[in-house]
DNA sequence: AGTTCTTTTTATAACCATTCCTAATCCCTC
DNA sequence: GAGGGATTAGGAATGGTTATAAAAAGAACT
């Protein structure tokens, strides 16, 4: 069984980037990360191993990453960013009581508006209550 | 020919909250508005008629209004928070180039994910190029 | 009109996520 | 091992938003 590779370290290599110390950790993080994480999320994990990572440099990194399309911005109205390295066809459920982000598999198709919009990006985020907080406020 | 009521004043009214002169003009320039302005667009309306209105009491009417849902928050990913008085199910289509936002009559319908999810609402956002950013790139 | 109680507003400070700036550092190549 | 480009750290700056506290405005009652 070999390892996988990590898609977000071979993408910075062939896009001509270094592969810094900074940028194989930030990478490490990301890579089937299914938490959703901020920034912040990124350099707390980050720092437990390299604490001298600056978060300008976590901001950089992710930025770069997403203008190359290899991880994804998410917008959830929660006054930050958060990074998906799941850059597949899926939606996004946000607990509206815990704030947690979830995957759902369904995806919304890209629509066509007519001539006047030419859509390039479709993204559904569906608000609600998880398992969890359901249970919570039940008894 | 009658003038049709401000459902916002109405529902501020229905609520119990006092008419001021302030929330007057904010629901004034709400109604009806098809721009979806930020906090700072509604603002700046505003001083044009009465320019002591400070942007705290804006702010504050704002997430009122939202928060007895006579109008809707709208997260586009550009870092602000904009406001739409269509409370009717619509998308929006954000362009990339101009930032400007447009409705879009499709919407999604709430899907059912299961008991573990209960969604309460669903928010599509499309990102693309509208006519004019099209135009002005193509020559 | 005056008193009291509540709501609302204002102005400013604080806050937080993010970006900017600049000097220092690293790596490559000559 | 000196120059040059890319990258980083750290802190200052920015921009949207919220908190705070004091003043103002209303309403209810006398």
């Amino acid at each position: 069984m070999r390892k996988r590779e990590n898609i977000i370290l071979k993408t910075i290599k062939d896009k001509g980037l270094k592969i810094t110390p900074q940028r194989q950790l930030i990478g490490e993080v990301l890579d089937g990360n299914k938490t959703h994480p901020s920034a912040e999320d990124v350099h707390k994990k980050v720092s437990e191993i390299a604490p001298t990572v600056s978060i300008a440099t976590v901001y950089k990194t992710l930025n770069s990453l997403a203008d190359l399309g290899v991880i994804q911005r998410l917008d959830v109205g929660d006054g930050k960013t958060h990074f998906d390295p799941d850059i597949t066809a899926h939606s996004h459920f946000v607990c509206l009581n815990c704030r947690k982000i979830f995957d759902v598999a369904t995806s919304v198709p890209l629509p066509d508006l007519g001539k006047d919009f030419k859509v390039v990006r479709a993204q559904a985020v569906y608000y609600g209550y998880c398992k969890e907080c359901q249970d919570q406020t039940e008894e």
